[in-house]
RNA sequence: CGGGGCGUAGCGCAGCCUGGCAGCGCGCCUGCUUUGGGAGCAGGAUGUCGCAGGUUCAAAUCCUGCCGCCCCGACCA
């Protein structure tokens, strides 16, 4: 490619709305431009590095047994009706109407689509396992896009889904994918772990988030210091507390105090001069239209996503005003455990609470030195809060250590969810008709490409790794007036193309400190440059982008070099 | 959805408070010089001042409504 013939608008200057490197080096570099909030064009060299990723992705299920489809963009209601999501998706899911009134939607994932596509062709064990893929765009209305391609409405994702005979055969198909997307991200030269993670509204029974490390990621993480235990925090286990003996006669008489207006935790300790260590905080959730109560210690936080799971709910919001008051008696802010009408569950870190202050389910009032037990009845306790520094490995007890990172892909084990809900059965050997078992696998393409320039930048822009950059190498003759200098880079620009290298040759007729700093910016990994000084003896130089290192080399030295330089580089990633 | 900010040339911004010629830097076009880390000089082009309405002799500027974008939160994978 040359280029001047090329559309590559590099900058200077960038919009101020980028928040993060990849974001504002992507629109810098020319790769990426918005159109609208939360949906992006990729410029030429921007999607060169998507196809560059695309066909790794593609190589690795390939080899993984997996077969590539082409799945509809858009989707009828029915069948998300019959999986239960129209209802459960929420507004994340793009619906509209086309000319006939039916309902539709664009599809955020494709579960749906997939298994009903196998349910009906699929009728025997023999024709099992099976995994079928697409690299495909995906649409997700996002409350809030941010980050430019990291978090965007449209989005290109390769999702798979596999189907097996029983749970034995989806454990063998979630290792093929694991050990796949391991070999994908590391290709990618990617920085990545595979930690333990919530299903959210994908469901299942169990998944692992792929997550390439960078303090600007969006999910938090823990480690195990010592064993190999990882997880994202909204999925880390917290183990339950040792329960204490309990010692009735230290138990102080219950009171009952007027606290007019006073219903945060922050306003609680404030006027009975206590600690939120001190204080019962007491959510209240609607929980498939019935009312549960939380109860959680004040200076902690309820975890959503491990609360659904504890309650294996469809649905789950915090209660409204008027349920509120049918449980509490009161208004918002004076809710306690002490004869509420709704099912209680605790959090472990209510577990040795004593002499407690909670509200009084009384408009105005609070009580102090509540105990379970004495007071009210506790019978449920669970795991539902966030995992904290003070905390240890849930697995061997031993320090934890945090970290932030990029979710690049997923993995889950859904289990017969989908396939109960849409029929997807086959006949056994005994000619038993049994659900299929399916395990389903999502990467996003162009967020892999966001996070390795996380990974992977300096001041002066980006520094691909060989393996998805969009370009090879750069050859910069620093002046193309003169004929000796664009001679020597045409004649190098045929030589590594024939070689099958990629290759930009900058000939434009810029001076060479603009060429420079464009090809750093752009991140391309070997630079040669034609100029005056060394041509004379019939050297080029040859600069590599991450180390900064020069070699002094003949034409076909160089030739030679970079031939085996990139032949070498893509090795140590694969 | 709540809170905050922004919207003026392709990009980054000033001007708005206190109404009165539409500005600056970069980029772009032409010419000359220059040519190994974002060149210099000279000349030039480019605006629905987000949209609509109102106040006024006069609105980028004041008022009202709407739209868009960004940040924080809520929500959501």
């Amino acid at each position: 490619m040359r280029y001047s013939e090329m559309f590559l608008p590099t900058g200077r200057e960038i919009p101020s709305d980028a928040e993060i490197v990849s974001h504002w080096l992507m629109i810098r570099a020319g790769m990426i431009r918005k159109l609208t909030s939360g949906i992006y064009s990729y410029l030429p060299l921007g999607f060169r590095v998507i196809k560059k990723v695309e066909q790794i992705v593609r190589e690795e299920m390939n080899r993984a047994g997996a077969q590539e489809v082409f799945l509809p963009a858009v989707q009828p209601a029915e069948l998300w009706q019959e999986s239960g999501r129209w209802q459960q998706y929420g507004k994340e899911l793009l619906r509209f109407r086309d000319r006939q009134d039916r309902e539709c939607c664009l599809g955020p994932t494709h579960e749906e689509v997939i298994t009903d596509l196998v349910r009906n062709d699929v009728k025997t064990y023999r024709q099992l396992p099976r995994n079928l893929y697409q690299i495909q765009t995906k649409f997700r209305d996002e409350v809030r896009p941010r980050f430019g391609i990291m978090r965007c409405k449209e989005f290109s994702m390769k999702d798979a889904y596999s189907f097996d005979v029983d749970e034995k055969g989806a454990e063998i198909s979630y290792e093929k994918m694991f050990e796949a997307y391991s070999r994908i991200f590391s290709r990618c030269g990617l920085k990545f772990r595979a930690v333990e993670a919530d299903t959210g509204n994908i469901g299942g029974s169990f998944s692992h988030e792929f997550m390439v490390m960078a303090d600007t990621g969006e999910d938090a993480l823990v480690f195990c210091s010592s064993c190999d235990y990882a997880a994202n925090v909204e999925k880390a286990e917290v183990s339950m507390p040792e329960k204490k003996a309990v010692d009735e006669s230290a138990f102080s008489p219950l009171e009952e105090i007027h606290t007019p207006d006073v219903r945060t935790i922050e306003e609680v300790c404030a006027f009975l001069d206590v600690t939120p260590q001190d204080v019962v905080k007491t959510l209240i959730f609607l929980v498939d239209d019935s009312p549960v109560a939380v109860l959680v210690r004040g200076d902690e936080e309820i975890n959503e996503a491990k609360l659904r799971s504890y309650l294996g709910c469809d649905s789950l919001e915090l209660a409204t005003d008027d349920i509120i008051y049918e449980v509490t008696d009161s208004p918002r802010g004076f809710a306690g455990p002490i004869n509420i009408k709704s099912r209680i569950v605790a959090d472990y870190s209510f577990v040795n609470m004593t002499n407690c202050v909670v509200g009084a389910n009384k408009e105005d009032y609070h009580i102090k030195n509540a105990n379970i037990g004495r007071d009210f009845k506790v019978t449920e306790f669970a795991d539902l809060g966030l995992i904290k520094e003070t905390d240890s490995c849930p697995r061997c007890e031993s320090p934890l250590r945090f970290a932030r990172g990029i979710e690049v892909g997923h993995v889950f084990k859904l289990g017969t969810k989908y396939s109960k809900a849409m029929k997807a059965t086959y006949l056994d050997k005994d000619g038993k008709e049994k659900y299929m078992v399916m395990g389903c696998y999502g990467i996003g393409i162009g967020r892999t490409a966001a996070a390795s320039i996380e990974q992977n930048y300096d001041d002066n822009g980006i520094i691909w790794p060989v393996s998805i950059a969009p370009f090879q190498v750069m050859i910069t003759p620093v002046n193309i007036k003169d004929e000796a200098l664009l001679t020597t880079a045409e004649k190098l620009y045929q030589g590594l193309m024939d070689k099958g290298i990629e290759v930009i040759l900058d000939d434009r007729d810029e001076r060479a400190g603009v060429k420079f700093n464009d090809a750093d910016l752009i991140g391309i990994p070997l630079r040669i440059t034609v100029g005056p000084k060394r041509l004379a003896e019939g050297k080029v130089e040859v600069k590599i982008r991450k180390s900064g290192e020069v070699e002094i080399l003949s034409v076909d030295e160089a030739e030679k070099f970079i031939v085996d330089w990139v032949q070498a580089e893509l090795k140590a990633d694969s």
